[in-house]
DNA sequence: CCGTATCCCAGTGGATACTG
DNA sequence: CAGTATCCACTGGGATACGG
């Protein structure tokens, strides 16, 4: 019976979701989708920031890519822009409250993550060493 | 000191976790990043299943996108492959122990996206068949 | 039944230079 | 400071056909 209180959450899900293409779980896949999404609302999380904070803690990424995310993040309604008419010009950043809710997401997958790395660390490592190193295939 | 029970777990990630590029949310991003993998790993969880059982849960995957995914995911440990030489050939997949560690997360996102739907269902709706009729737009 | 092989396209994201 | 604008390489992923 279906009554059981201990009933895996959303089991019916695994049969009917994927049949309309509004499966709440990939939707907030697609949120994600994104190199820098997650590094984004992770660091905004519990701070308001300009975008050039966020610049210097992303050293990987372009000015032209941070703006492109951060902007898809608005229109999702994840993060919010608010623009103070200064000069030089100032921009901050803030999580919104629906924003917030993938918070518990991301620290779940930083969870797994750590769980991930301890479990296969030599094999992470030697996976970077090809990586880095590719002639040895040679 | 960091003995504190209740603090905020993680919290230090937010400064840190982008110098070394092995963080640990990252390297969940990557594992799970693919447009099939979440739901894959989705349908395996509480089953295993063949190959085709697989492809007929999800009807917009080509065979070619399925068999990639899941190489990949077993590449990456989260399922195994269980061949049966017999004819006609038989392939069962299935998660692993590490591999479920990653449902919660994915049962997160469910929640989340549904909650999401909940507040936006107009703009999504309107998102949706503004893509459907372009021409509308005209 | 469970794949590979080939071709091909659109979108992501990097580098660099310029602007209000 | 906080962006645009251009150009371009790479790859994810779709269509289709073939193979053990």
């Amino acid at each position: 019976m279906e009554t059981n209180t201990k009933k895996h959450e959303n089991c019916f899900m695994r049969e009917t979701c994927l049949k309309d293409d509004l499966c709440p779980m990939v939707l907030a896949y697609k949120l994600l989708s994104g190199k820098r999404k997650i590094m984004i609302l992770w660091f905004l999380s519990n701070k308001v920031l300009r975008f050039n904070e966020l610049l210097k803690r992303m050293p990987d990424v372009t000015q032209k890519m941070l703006t492109k995310q951060l902007r898809s993040l608005e229109e999702d309604h994840l993060i919010t822009r608010h623009i103070y008419p200064t000069v030089p010009p100032k921009v901050e950043y803030e999580i919104t409250e629906i924003g917030k809710q993938i918070v518990p997401i991301l620290e779940l997958m930083h969870q797994f993550g750590a769980s991930y790395i301890e479990t296969f660390r030599d094999e992470l490592n030697a996976r970077k060493a090809a990586e880095e190193n590719p002639e040895i295939c040679s």
